[in-house]
RNA sequence: GCCCGCCUAGCUCAACUGGCAGAGCACCGAACUUGUAAUUCGGAGCGUCCCGGUUCGAGUCCGGGGGCGGGCUCCA
């Protein structure tokens, strides 16, 4: 605890109020720790931090008066354990800069599941994990030590003198950015033991309360996330409080491998991958019984609501290119080849394409909104680092589908995209996150097209009364946004569905309207995207069904197991019934025990396992197992028939 | 594309400081005819991602290329 200045004779107070609304009065300049004190000495021990008024701050700081207060211990979740992350980065670091002299540090936050800091080794230097042993052996030293952090407010110059001695130039810079930036005129530093850092803060009193920790990776990163900018070395890790919970964690991440799409697409044989065709899947029979179970769902809901399928080339003369405005904008993430004198390109997207439709007749008012939909086929050349099993791929089939329409028809049209996006997730059970992406730096169009673009995206949102969140920047170059985010396993964020505005294409293309006054008009052209694409899509409900596929969307959704060789006529009868009402079933003939039948079953994760022995044969019927809930009883073989067809015609989330 | 790591049988993984390339599962064959998560015995299968180099000798060391994993940038 601090010393409390007495100096002057004031009889000041604060007065703040607890989590329970007990007000509490202390002297003038009490801190945090005082309150803690004041409350209790258990808490003294246990407190951490403070919250006053939403902010997390240091225990050694005066509290703020007439401000509630509330003390920040282990027990407080996860602003908790953001603190002691932070506190384990500059950890980190004093431990990296006593092992590799000369090393620059820049930042180190914590985030979502634990903490980085960024390094910048000296040349020739390289960090490995196998150096994370001796680095976390002096973490260790530095947390035994109960290091406190003591943090000192101190003007710009000096700051910047200090980091300008150490050679710490990403220090200098982002004090000199604070400066630019926010004109600040003082910043803060933390000292942990040999270690300074500019920090906002806050930390807990010292080192000793992180309890456990463990570095995990080493990954590249850029300076300030600019590809022009020295590429840093990041170093992450995670912290708790406690070794079981730690624990805990790494187990659970362990887990979650199981559930990996990459992982379970080979075991239940659903795609595969080669060299030879990087970032294009190859689909396996199970894999496209799943395919076209979510073709035929898509068709049907596409055609439900006004949307008619066509189909358009993959492979374009350049010039179609040129005038879309993907040769300008999009041209390095496109593949061309050239054939008797003439360039072509496989297209990126679909839009160009469904023009040439909107382009074959001319359009009055009445006809629109036009939708087309497609099962479109397109390339992009993501850079090698980025591929990602199914959820970054080169090949990509889009469930894409463009309404062309009137300005006024706008918000009904993007509610009706939003809609289908509510349906095709519902079915799933998914819920996706909205964002809403506005105009990027690198664009086409005119200011006040993005204007009324943007506001039309903005306005069917607050519409429906939608939560979103704001991704400045983030627009296509030909319009703004609405997406739809899932996230994998391992808590990556993709995109999935996206809902475009453009004003852009049809003026590019000269698109026309005759409009009720006879005068010509420029129709607005919507994109949209709601699975954003197979690939993706399947990647993501694999996962999210931890390769157990509902009823619906099972490879196999029945598989019969004929007890001994005797019984495989009957099984036969069995799977014949069971195809005569549409399901997917097959027989299991191999001269192996029940018990081995029925794990090898269970690990293909097929839904319905009918055991079939001399009793089944007798009455017609079969022993119903279902996966993982075991015996469900026999059943005879023409009602369950009926009753599992029905069940997969309800494509039930589960 | 960039940073770090990895690449051995269909899959999961072994092979001490360079010294005869292996196991389990899967596969094939035989016996067993089985009642709700692995029957037994036998057999075959890789020359270590590719190219080049060092060495008496390379899965192991070096250089180049490819792919994959994690991350950055980018993106459905």
């Amino acid at each position: 605890m601090r010393a409390r200045r007495q100096g002057s004779n004031s009889i000041e107070v604060v007065k703040v109020t607890l989590p329970d609304g007990t007000p509490l009065e202390l002297a003038q300049d009490a801190t945090g720790a005082d309150a803690a004190a004041a409350i209790g000495p258990g808490l003294a021990r246990a407190a951490l931090a403070v919250r006053q008024n939403g902010e997390l701050r240091d225990l050694g700081r005066p509290l703020r008066d007439g401000e509630p207060v509330e003390i920040v211990t282990a027990r407080s979740g996860h602003d908790a354990l953001e603190l002691i992350r932070h506190d384990a980065a500059h950890v980190l670091a004093t431990a990296v800069l006593e092992l590799y002299p000369g090393v620059k540090i820049s930042i180190g936050p914590p985030i979502e599941q634990g903490f980085y800091y960024d390094f910048d080794f000296p040349d020739g230097t390289t960090v490995s994990e196998a150096d994370f042993g001796r680095i976390e052996e002096r973490m260790r030293e530095h947390i035994a030590a109960a290091e406190p952090f003591e943090r000192s407010d101190v003007p710009v110059r000096e700051a910047l003198e200090r980091f300008r001695a150490e050679g710490q130039t990403y220090k200098v810079e982002l004090i000199e950015d604070l400066v630019r930036d926010e004109g600040v005129e003082t910043v803060s530093l933390y000292r942990n033991g040999p270690f300074t850092d500019l920090c906002r803060g806050p930390h807990a009193p010292t080192t000793a309360s992180i309890g456990a920790f463990k570095l995990q990776s080493v990954a590249g990163a850029y300076w300030r996330g600019d590809a022009t900018r020295p590429m840093l070395t990041r170093i992450y890790g995670t912290a708790f409080f406690k070794q079981s919970e730690l624990d805990e964690h790494l187990h659970r991440l362990e887990q979650a491998r199981a559930r990996d799409h990459r992982r379970l697409g080979r075991e239940l044989g659903l795609f595969l991958f080669s060299d030879l065709s990087p970032g294009s899947p190859f689909w396996l029979p199970n894999g496209m019984v799943v395919w076209n179970a979510l073709t035929e769902l898509w068709r049907e809901e596409n055609a439900a609501r006004g949307y008619r399928e066509v189909k358009t080339p993959i492979l374009f003369d350049v010039e179609l290119f040129k005038t879309s405005g993907h040769w300008d904008v999009y041209r390095e993430h496109m593949y061309f080849t050239d054939v008797e004198g003439r360039t072509l390109g496989l297209k990126p997207m679909n839009c160009p394409g469904h023009v040439q439709l909107y382009k074959d007749d001319r359009r009055s008012y009445r006809d629109l909104p036009i939708r087309y939909s497609e099962q479109g086929l397109v390339h992009r050349h993501e850079p090698s680092g980025t591929l990602h099993g199914l959820l970054r791929v080169r090949h990509i089939t889009q469930d894409d589908a463009h309404t062309f329409c009137t300005e006024e028809q706008i918000p009904a049209e993007v509610n009706r995209c939003l809609d289908f996006g509510h349906a095709i997730y519902d079915r799933f059970g998914l819920e996706p996150r909205l964002e809403l992406s506005t105009r990027p730096d690198k664009r086409i169009g005119a200011e006040e097209m993005w204007d009324r673009a943007e506001a039309a995206l903005t306005a069917a949102l607050e519409q429906r009364g939608a939560e979103y969140q704001l991704a400045e920047g983030e627009g296509s170059f030909y319009g703004p946004k609405i997406d739809l985010h899932m996230t994998d396993t391992i808590g990556r964020s993709w995109q999935l569905g996206t809902v475009q505005l453009d004003y852009v294409m049809p003026e590019r293309f000269g698109l026309e309207y005759t409009g009720a006054d006879n005068a010509e008009h420029r129709p607005v052209m919507i994109h949209r995207a709601t699975m954003g694409s197979f690939e993706r899509f399947i990647g993501i409900i694999v996962e999210h069904y931890a390769g157990e596929l509902p009823l619906w969307l099972a490879p196999v959704q029945a598989i019969v197991l004929p007890i001994a060789d005797r019984h495989v006529p009957a099984a036969e009868a069995a799977t014949a019934r069971l195809h005569a009402s549409g399901l997917r079933a097959e027989v299991d003939a191999r001269t192996e025990s029940v018990g081995r039948k029925i794990r090898d079953a269970e690990l293909r994760k097929v839904p319905y396992m009918l055991v079939l022995g001399d009793r089944e044969a007798e009455e017609g019927t079969v022993s119903v197992r279902r996966h993982r809930e075991g015996d469900q009883g026999a059943e005879p073989v023409d009602v369950l028939a009926e009753r599992l067809a029905a069940e997969a015609a309800e494509r039930r989330p589960r």
